[in-house]
DNA sequence: TACGCTGCCTAAACCGGTTCAGCGACGACG
DNA sequence: CGTCGTCGCTGAACCGGTTTAGGCAGCGTA
């Protein structure tokens, strides 16, 4: 009796096969009502569960769904976005009986081998792809792999279902924010440009500025590491400092304000600064960051949810979060006067 | 061809039988040295890899382990401990070809009912405990559910193996730090009580001021987010400010700071703050934050390993991964002169 | 020669589900 | 009245491993 009971048990129980049993649990056609009730009974009072490997072994399914971080530790380890975004998934996947498998893959480790792996050993029966490059090679290798999968932004690619946000809006609306200001010479120091998010949002910006006649004062491409963004503002102040810069994530920001200060500049009347993805952290630097919410805790759940409906047969159509809003704080203000008059856009 | 062969494939292919193949990878007596030799040859050729689910119904083994945090969706957002804790767990999992089965449980959610199911439903093979309460009811849970577990932090539960970092030795190595810049009087804005870190950590700061001969000016419990920190540092500011507070993890710190400077009082000059856990955050706050290092990525790898070893079935005593190192930045500095005396140690 | 022991191996059961072929009973229909 | 179809159900195979009972050959010993 302390042993789990299985299906053998019910069906004994019940005075009916083992099949018919899971007939009745799957609700599948082909049992009368009465039996069907009284097995549903009978498994209750026994308190009967599925076996997940017995299951599985039989459906070749893993429940469970993957999630592939191709970072260095270091990065994974300084970018707030994904704390939120695991806790957002994870709501979603416990929900529906399924299990988040993680990895964490340092820059040793072979990702084409380890997706491999994934399918091959049946871990997992879908994927999320983050960090997405311009036609990455993981979609070429996930179809060939037949595993489902769910990207985070658009590829463009009709086998993969992309749920995104519009963070090119959040982008224009800080280029506009910081022109309306009286910015003229405005800088971006940016993720690197073979991921598809940094290369958009690099391009977004650009386009923002060239609608009011501007072009950036820099574009620095950096690796999204607070030190490469640290490093990236100084090159900045060394030579014709722009009066506004513009980074690519929260904690890359707050590094720029530190280098900005160090030179004895101050935040925002000489320079203002922007951050992205408005992390809890942007409320608390001094002074506190002007950001774009990109609400990655809903965005893991949209993931999760497309990702499962896809699992399920459904057609999945992109999902779209909406625009990316821009949270106007205290790290801008009005542009310097007096400044040297605005580069002329090369175009 | 196309479909990955079983070990039935590999026992035709050598001409033995299936039960053979078994033992001859899993390197088990009884079987010929050739005999043996020709199997693993074939299997190689073959390409063949176990399946995951067909062993796990049988060995009774998930092949994972699993982490649950407990917390708030927000507060986990807010953490960077996280991140290089996962990643350090991780790296070690993934070499010895287990899973990391993670769960984010919100307040609403039932945490007992969680792990009962995790191990009826078998998914997990161990679990990590973090943090840890006095008397944590999950120690007996486990022990009655027969779940091997790893425990992060000492709870003197001889059941459990812990893998622990000497925090008071970063607490006392603070409050020295502080003492020996002039500080009388020092403020403390801790974690939950509740929690055995949060508790160990207020008394360790109790206990090294009292060597000075010093009571703290204030002990402020909050949940660790960096609002509460923010709520607690203008209490501290409104009646008789202390000239420096010590945090309990870097945000809150970085929050602190917010608010120390928007009352137009600067740091460290007018109050110096220090944080703890050392996150990449620490070095990127203006001024820079003198903090405790924790190291969690190393953290979590010993985890995942003492619980490794554990499952194998070797007797694992507890990892102590030495003390915490204090690291000294910018926002710590000597005591504002002519400060009023120290206040008398009530004992 | 008879016996037992050891080393190497096979066949079959088992883990806990799902799925499928087929069977008996019953009602409808020609 | 015979036939066919459908409903409700059973029994067995199957997924891919592990494990155990047992068989056979070869050797040493009495």
């Amino acid at each position: 009796m302390a042993a789990k009971p299985t299906i053998a048990d019910v069906a004994r129980a019940a005075g009916v096969s083992k099949g018919l049993v899971s007939f009745a649990l799957n609700d599948r056609p082909g049992v009368a009502p009465g039996t069907k009730q009284r097995i549903l009974e009978v498994a209750a009072e026994l308190g009967w569960r599925p076996s997940v490997q017995g299951r599985s072994l039989s459906t070749r399914l893993a429940y469970s769904i993957g999630l592939v971080i191709a970072r260095d530790a270091d990065l994974v380890a300084a970018d707030p976005f994904y704390p939120p975004f695991l806790a957002g998934a994870e709501r979603v996947l416990v929900a529906a009986g399924r299990t988040l498998t993680l990895s964490v893959l340092g820059p040793e480790r072979d990702e084409e081998a380890h997706y491999r792996a994934l399918a091959a050993d049946r871990r997992v029966d879908g994927v999320i792809v983050g960090d997405l490059r311009p036609d990455d090679p993981r979609l070429d290798l996930l179809a060939e792999l037949g595993l489902p999968a769910v990207t985070l932004g658009r590829t463009g690619d009709p086998r993969f279902p992309a749920v995104l946000i519009d963070d090119a809006a959040g982008v224009v609306a800080t280029a506009r924010h910081l022109v309306d200001l009286g910015h003229r010479r405005i800088a971006l120091v940016a993720g690197p440009r073979e991921l598809v998010h940094g290369a958009r949002r690099a391009d977004a910006f650009r386009a923002a500025l060239a609608g009011s006649g501007l072009a950036p004062a820099a574009v620095i491409e950096t690796d999204f590491t607070p030190l490469a963004a640290a490093t990236a503002t100084r090159g900045l102040l060394d030579v014709d400092p722009p009066t506004a810069i513009v980074y690519g994530n929260d904690v890359a920001a707050a590094a720029g304000i530190s280098v900005i200060r160090e030179r004895g500049l101050d935040v925002p009347r000489d320079v203002a600064v922007c951050g992205f993805d408005d992390a809890e952290l942007a409320r608390w630097t001094v002074p506190a960051l002007t950001s774009v919410t990109t609400d990655p805790a809903r965005w893991g759940a949209a993931a999760a949810t497309a990702l499962l409906d896809l699992l399920a047969g459904e057609q999945v159509e992109d999902v779209d979060l909406g625009p990316a809003r821009l949270v106007v704080r205290s790290s801008t203000g009005p542009a310097p006067a007096g400044q040297d008059a605005p580069p002329r856009d090369p175009r």
